[in-house]
DNA sequence: ACTATAGCGGAGGAGTGCCTCCGTTTCTAG
DNA sequence: CTAGAAACGGAGGCACTCCTCCGCTATAGT
C-alpha cells in the first residue's frame, strides 16, 4: 500500500495525497482540472477529459481516485469544508449580516453549484455526510439570526438552504442579475 | 414528402401529426414517453430508451422526429404552450392573484422543469422562441401585479422568472417544502 | 552514482448511445 | 379484396466513455 499523508481530515474522508513529488504535481493537477470540469458539465464530466486537461495518462486518474466518486468526493468535501470554514469567519459579525455572509460565500463556490444541485437529492453517504457538515456550520448562524428578529420564525434553515442552492444552481444573465435576485428571494426571509 | 396536419400552431413551430392512424398512435406515444424521460432525466434522456419506453422501435422515433431537437421541442413547446394559455385564464383574478396562480402553474409543469433550466442560458432558437411566448404571456400579469402596487418597483419580471425557474428545479424533501419555499421567496417580491 | 520501486500512461476490450438503412408488416383507398 | 404506399423496427457501423493491465520512466534513499 502506497503510503500517504491525509490532506483533510475534518469531514471523516480522507483524501491521500502521494509522497513523491511527481505523484503529488499530478494528484493537485487532477484535482484541478476536475473541479473545472464538474463546473462545466457537472458530475457526469468525462474522466479522459479531465486526464488529458490535467496533463496526465488516464492510468494516473484511476490510480489516485479509483472510482469517479472518489474523485468527485476530493472536489466537492474540499469546497464543502472551505464552507465551514467560513462559518468561523463570519462568527463577530450581527447576526443577520453573519447569516447572510455566510450564504453569499455559499453562493459563490463555483465548482460544486450545479454539482449541489444535481446530487442535492441523492442518497448517498457523501451527500448525507455533506449536508450534515454545512448543517452544523450554518445552522447556528441561521439560528442567532432568527431569534435576533431578523429572520421569520415560520421559516427554517433546510427551507432557506435549498431555496439559495436552487438560485445558485440557476441560469442568470449575469452576475448583477444573480445577486438581485438571490437579495430579492433573502427579502422573503426578514419578518413583514 | 409525408403528408400531414399542423397539430400545434401559435408558437411558429409546426408539429405533424401522421395520417395513418397507427402511425399516430406512435406519435403519441412517442410524446409521452419523452415527457416521461426528460422529466427524469433532462434533456440527454436515452433515445433509444424513449423509444422501449414508447413501445416502438428506434426508427420509428427519428421518422417521427429527425433529431433529439425535433422531439425535444415538440414536448417542450406542447408545455410552453400550454403555459401560455393558462395566462388567458387567470385574466380576471384580481392582479397579485393573477400573476401568483400563473406562477404556480408555472412550477406545476413537471416535465420540463429540469430542461427549462438545462436550456436557460442556451442561446438556441428553440430557447429564444419559447421565452418570447412565456414573456408575452406572464408579462402582462406582471406589470399589472406591478401597478396595482402588490410587487416592489424595483425588480423586472425576467428576475422573477429566473428566480421561480430556480426554485422550480431545484431539489426538495416534498411538495410541501417546494410550495413553502416558493411562497418565503415570493414574499420578498411584495413593497415593504 | 545506483538501484529498487512508486508511479506513469496509453492501448484495448467492453459497454452504451446515436443514427441510417432497408427488408418486412400494416394500413387504407379504390 | 387487393395492391400500392406508408410506416415499422432492429441490425449494424460509428463514436465516445469507462476502466484494467502492464511495460516503461522518474524518483528517492543509500
Amino acid at each position: 500500500m502506497t503510503e500517504t499523508t491525509s490532506a483533510r481530515g475534518s469531514l471523516g474522508v480522507a483524501i491521500k495525497r502521494p509522497h513523491r513529488a511527481d505523484a503529488r504535481r499530478n494528484f493537485d493537477a487532477l484535482l484541478a482540472a476536475a473541479r473545472d470540469a464538474f463546473a462545466e458539465h457537472g458530475s457526469g464530466a468525462s474522466l479522459e477529459d479531465i486526464a488529458r486537461r490535467a496533463g496526465v495518462g488516464i492510468g494516473t486518474l484511476y490510480r489516485n481516485f479509483p472510482t469517479r466518486q472518489d474523485l468527485f468526493d476530493a472536489v466537492y468535501f474540499g469546497e464543502i469544508e472551505e464552507l465551514c470554514q467560513a462559518a468561523d469567519e463570519v462568527a463577530d459579525l450581527p447576526p443577520w449580516e453573519a447569516f447572510e455572509t455566510w450564504l453569499q460565500r455559499f453562493v459563490g463556490y463555483a465548482a460544486t453549484k450545479r454539482a449541489i444541485y444535481e446530487e442535492l437529492n441523492r442518497d448517498s453517504d457523501l451527500f448525507r455526510t455533506a449536508r450534515e457538515a454545512m448543517y452544523d456550520a450554518g445552522q447556528p448562524l441561521f439560528d442567532q439570526a432568527q431569534q435576533s428578529g431578523a429572520i421569520r420564525p415560520d421559516t427554517n434553515f433546510d427551507d432557506v438552504l435549498r431555496m439559495v442552492s436552487g438560485l445558485t444552481a440557476a441560469g442568470f444573465v449575469d452576475d448583477a442579475q444573480r445577486t438581485r435576485v438571490l437579495n430579492l428571494a433573502l427579502d422573503g426571509l426578514h419578518p413583514r
